[in-house]
RNA sequence: GGCCCCAUGGACUAGUGGUUAGGUCACCACCCUUUCAAGGUGGUAGCACGGGUUCAAAUCCCGUUGGGGUCACCA
C-alpha cells in the first residue's frame, strides 16, 4: 500500500486505561508500531480515558510500562504538568466540546433527553419484535418543534435537564470504504444508530473523541481490532460531517480462545504482564504475537524474528483475515529458541538475582563465593540452556549446582541400583580421590578405564553417580556436570550418599532389587 | 434476531486457475545417546458442503452450512 506523496505515515495505539495490557492489545500496538517503523513514520500512544466509571488508577502507567518492556516505544510525548507522557483524552475535553458545537450548528447532531430507562424499555421492545435495537429519534428537532425559544428542547435546556448529544445519521445512504486488510466493505446507513457523541457527564464517547483526535493528530492509518469494523460507518459519517479526509482503516483479525471465541480471560492468561511474570521473554512474546495474523509469505519459512527484523519485513498487505487461536505451544517453542541463542551475559543478568534470593532462603553458613561467581554461573548456563523452558529454571530446576541434594529420587534409585552398586561405588571413590585432572574428558576416561576390567558398562556407575551428586535421575551430561561441581563437592556428596543408601546383601535375584533403604 | 466479517491438517499458516497442496508448532516412530533435553531422519493428519464459470479450480462467482464480531450515555 502506498500513501500519497508527502503524506507521512502516522499510526496510533489507543488503549483505555481499564486494566493490564492484553495480548490482543499488544498485537494491535505492535502492528501499528511496525507499520510506522517500516514506512519511517510515527507511532503515537493515546490514552482513551473518556469513561470515568471504568477508569483504573495507574492503569495508564502500567500499560505504557509493559509496552516499553516489549520494546514498543512511542515517537511522541507531550508535557502534562511536570512530566512527559502520551496524549490523554480527558485533558482535551474543550476540544471535543468545540467540535460538538459545530455539529449541533450544522444540524448533524442533536440534543437527546431520553432517560436511560426509556432507552432500555425501547430496546427491549424492539428486541422482542425481532428488530435491530435502535434509538427511536424521539428528540429529533423536527419531532419536538425545533430549537427556537419556547420549544420543548429549549425549555429542557433551561431547566438543566441531563442530556446527551447524538449524531444524526442520514437515512438510507450507502457507506462504502476500502479496508486495507479486508477489502471493500459496504454498510447501509439505515442500520446505523444515532450514536451518542457527548455523554451527559460532558465527556465524549469513544467514537467521537477518537475521530476528532485521529484527525487532529494527523493519523494516516487506523489499525485496530476487527471488533471495530461495524462502527466504521459512524466514524466515516463524522469525517464527512466535518469535511475531513478519513484515515485509511485496517481491521485486524481477532485473537481467539481455543474454542474460537474472542480471546478473553477465563481461558488462560491474557495479560502480557502475566506472561512476563511466568518467565516468557519479550522477544518471544513479540515474535509469537507478530506471527498471529501476519507472515512474510512467498515461500518464506522463517519463524524467528527479532523486533528489528519485523520492522524491516512487516507489511499490512500480508495481514490475514481470519481470526487466530492463541495457542501457547508455539510460544513455548519460541522461548526455547531464544534461550538457546541468547548471549550468556544476558542470561546472567536475569539469573544472578534469582540465585541471590535462593541463597538467602537457604541461609547456610557455607562459602558461596565460588557458586555465585559469574564464571561458575556461566558454566551452569551452558549446561542448562538447552534443557529448560524458561531462564529462571536454570536456577530453580537445578538446585544441585548450588546445594547438596537433600533427598534422592526414589524411583531413580530403585531403577538404577544393583546389589553390588554400593561396593563398586566405594571402589570408584578411592580412584576419584587420586584424580588430579577433574575435567569432563578425563573423568570419562577414568570411569571407562575403571569399569572395563570389572565387566560393567559405564551406565552401571553413571546413573548412581548422577543420582548421588544431583539427587535426580536426569540432567546434563554427567561428566560435564561433575567437572562443574568440582572434586571436593563430588566426593563429599558421594560419601554422604553411600551412608544414606543401603542395599540388603541377601537380595540376589537381579533387578529391580527390593529393600533398598534411603535414610535422611 | 438485524447488520458485518471469516473459512487450507489439532494450532499458526504458504498458496492468487494447471503443485505429488509446502513450511512451523504439537503428536508418533526411528537414529544419536549415560539420563533429560537438543539435534537428525521419517511419518499420521488438511482445501466445510453444493452448484456453477473454465480444457483445467484450494484458488473466480452464487448458494448452503459453520464460526466469529457488533448492535451501551464501555472502549
Amino acid at each position: 500500500m502506498r500513501t500519497a506523496p508527502g503524506q507521512r505515515v502516522r499510526t496510533r495505539f489507543a488503549p483505555s486505561p481499564t486494566g493490564y495490557l492484553h495480548v490482543g492489545g499488544l498485537r494491535t500496538a505492535l502492528y501499528n508500531y511496525l507499520y510506522a517503523k517500516k514506512t519511517d513514520g510515527d507511532f503515537i500512544v493515546r490514552i482513551e480515558d473518556t469513561d470515568q466509571a471504568r477508569k483504573v488508577e495507574g492503569a495508564d502507567r502500567s500499560l505504557l510500562k509493559t509496552l516499553e518492556m516489549t520494546g514498543i516505544v512511542p515517537d511522541e510525548s507531550i508535557l502534562h504538568g511536570g512530566h512527559f507522557g502520551p496524549y490523554v483524552q480527558s485533558e482535551r475535553l474543550d476540544i471535543y466540546r468545540r467540535f460538538c458545537r459545530q455539529l449541533l450548528d450544522q444540524k448533524n447532531a442533536y440534543y437527546c433527553f431520553s432517560t436511560a430507562e426509556e432507552l432500555e424499555e425501547n430496546r427491549k421492545l424492539q428486541m422482542k419484535q425481532g428488530l435491530q435495537p435502535k434509538y427511536n429519534r424521539k428528540w429529533l428537532p423536527e419531532e419536538m418543534g425545533g430549537t427556537m425559544p419556547g420549544s420543548e428542547i429549549r425549555k429542557k435546556m433551561q431547566e438543566n435537564v441531563p442530556h446527551v448529544v447524538r449524531m444524526r445519521v442520514p437515512d438510507y445512504i450507502s457507506i462504502m470504504f476500502d479496508d486495507v486488510v479486508r477489502g471493500p466493505v459496504e454498510f447501509d446507513s439505515a442500520t446505523v444508530d444515532d450514536q451518542v457523541l457527548m455523554k451527559s457527564d460532558g465527556f465524549p464517547t469513544y467514537h467521537f473523541a477518537s475521530v476528532i483526535d485521529d484527525h487532529l493528530m494527523e493519523i494516516s492509518h487506523v489499525i485496530r481490532g476487527e471488533e471495530w469494523l461495524s462502527s466504521m460507518p459512524k466514524h466515516l459519517l463524522l469525517y464527512d460531517f466535518f469535511g475531513w479526509e478519513p484515515p485509511k482503516a485496517a481491521h485486524l483479525p481477532l485473537l481467539l480462545n481455543p474454542d474460537r471465541s474472542k480471546l478473553s480471560k477465563r481461558q488462560g492468561d491474557v495479560a502480557v504482564e502475566d506472561f512476563l511474570k511466568k518467565g516468557y521473554s519479550s522477544e518471544a512474546i513479540i515474535n509469537f504475537v507478530a506471527l498471529l495474523g501476519w507472515n512474510e509469505g512467498e515461500g518464506c519459512e522463517r519463524e524467528v524474528y527479532s523486533l528489528e527484523e519485523l520492522e524491516k519485513t512487516f507489511s499490512l498487505e500480508r495481514v490475514g483475515k481470519a481470526g487466530a487461536v492463541f495457542n501457547i505451544e508455539k510460544l513455548d517453542w519460541l522461548e526455547k529458541q531464544y534461550i538457546k541463542a541468547r548471549p550468556q551475559e544476558k542470561i546472567l543478568d536475569v539469573i544472578r538475582p534469582l540465585l541471590q534470593s535462593e541463597l538467602e532462603k537457604k541461609s547456610t553458613d557455607m562459602n558461596v563465593d565460588h557458586i555465585s561467581s559469574d564464571e561458575y554461573l556461566g558454566q551452569v548456563i551452558e549446561l542448562m540452556r538447552e534443557r529448560v523452558s524458561f531462564e529462571h529454571e536454570i536456577i530453580t530446576f537445578s538446585s544441585y549446582f548450588f546445594f547438596d541434594p537433600e533427598a534422592y529420587d526414589e524411583k531413580a534409585v530403585h531403577k538404577r541400583w544393583a546389589p553390588d552398586t554400593n561396593d563398586v561405588l566405594r571402589d570408584f571413590i578411592t580412584v576419584l580421590e587420586t584424580v588430579e585432572d577433574f575435567s569432563a574428558d578425563n573423568l570419562e576416561k577414568t570411569l571407562k578405564d575403571f569399569v572395563a576390567p570389572r565387566e560393567k558398562k559405564p551406565a552401571f556407575l553413571i546413573h548412581p553417580l548422577r543420582i548421588l551428586t544431583s539427587g535426580v535421575g536426569f540432567g546434563p551430561s554427567l561428566y560435564h556436570m561433575l567437572e562443574v561441581f568440582g572434586k571436593e563437592t563430588v566426593l563429599r556428596r558421594l560419601r554422604k550418599g553411600l551412608e544414606r543408601i543401603s542395599v540388603p546383601q541377601q537380595e540376589q535375584g537381579g533387578l529391580p532389587p527390593r529393600g533398598i533403604v534411603i535414610r535422611d
